[in-house]
DNA sequence: CAACCCATGTAAAAAGTTACATGATTAA
DNA sequence: TTAATCATGTAACTTTTTACATGGGTTG
């Protein structure tokens, strides 16, 4: 299991409470790596459980809990950093309406490949507003930022890629919405 | 739920075994959607169940069970062909990994960089294997064809873009290999 | 004072993974 | 005759999703 590493890694850039991980989750890391409130709640549990975090001295809301890493926790990061081995899974419910359209017959699915190309574009914007906020101004960069900027990459170089392949495919389906007008 | 919808459209192509589908899951089928025989084969008792699929008549082999798809199926395929409205989960280790030696400082990725990479390379030696089989002739394609090789395009461009992303990030990290020598 | 964001959880259901189990057929 | 492949399943466990639940603080 990946989630509770994602959540270390970002507790070691910065503690904080579950609801700020969430929130991070939602966005700037939520290109590679997604999970619910509900989750990471739970994670956050089972972790302090495990020696792996604890709850810092919370700052004013009473309510709000900071979780820090502790060095089993650094330690348990380092191990399956250095563990490896899963490959990711690529699971796509489009894919297989496509296949359904092509064994079907036309399925109508040109607006579901426009609904998926506006995502990939809004994803993109997104995202390239985040490499000129942050890595705008050129190559002057240490290698945190290098690393960084390579993570940011395969995000910019997926949403390009996949907004391409839509465009492509959408291609096929006006085309063929013309001819059979 | 896809897996399921996954299911019927295979068997809309072909009817099939348990067996015959989870090699396929394994293979040709397996860059957009992954399934084991245990998921598989519980999955099919339920389709059985709600009236999608019935087993047919077997041939030859008496364990071997052969689903086909009954009406109620292809319109529950239909229905969900056309209601739309997921987003596919992008979750990838590597990039956590990839994150944590940003912070952590030089991790020693470059070696699972290098695995990833083959695996892009041989996945889509594999699918261009398959584009020259399948699509090779050329563009007196029907319609069927154009879609299908539409979906193999999708697999084609995510190992080449992953392929490419790998490069890049190992050009950073045996930059840094050759500066600290 | 209403609406919205902050903030944390519980419970149940669905989906996916891993381990275990069995037996037939086929090719070397 | 032994090993590989065909063929189907059960059971236990883990992970993820969805629904439900509560309450404080802030701003218009």
């Amino acid at each position: 299991m990946s989630l509770p590493h994602a959540l270390l890694t970002s507790l070691l850039e910065r503690p904080s409470s579950g609801y700020d991980l969430a929130r991070r989750f939602d966005s700037s890391m939520g290109f590679f790596w997604r999970a619910s409130h509900q989750q990471i709640y739970r994670e956050l549990a089972r972790m302090e459980q495990a020696g792996w975090v604890r709850v810092d001295g919370d700052s004013g809301n009473a309510r709000k809990k900071v979780y820090a890493v502790l060095p089993a926790g650094r330690a348990e990061l380092l191990r399956w950093v250095a563990a490896g081995g899963e490959v990711p899974v690529v699971r796509d419910p489009l894919l297989i309406r496509l296949r359904a359209d092509a064994i079907l017959g036309p399925l109508d699915l040109a607006d579901q490949l426009r609904d998926r190309l506006a995502d990939h574009e809004r994803r993109l914007a997104a995202y390239e507003a985040i490499a000129d906020r942050d890595f705008g101004d050129g190559d002057g960069a240490d290698r945190t930022a290098r690393v960084r900027r390579a993570i940011l990459d395969a995000g910019l170089r997926f949403e390009r890629n996949g907004a391409q392949w839509c465009r492509e495919v959408l291609a096929i389906l006006d085309d063929e919405a013309r001819a059979g007008a």
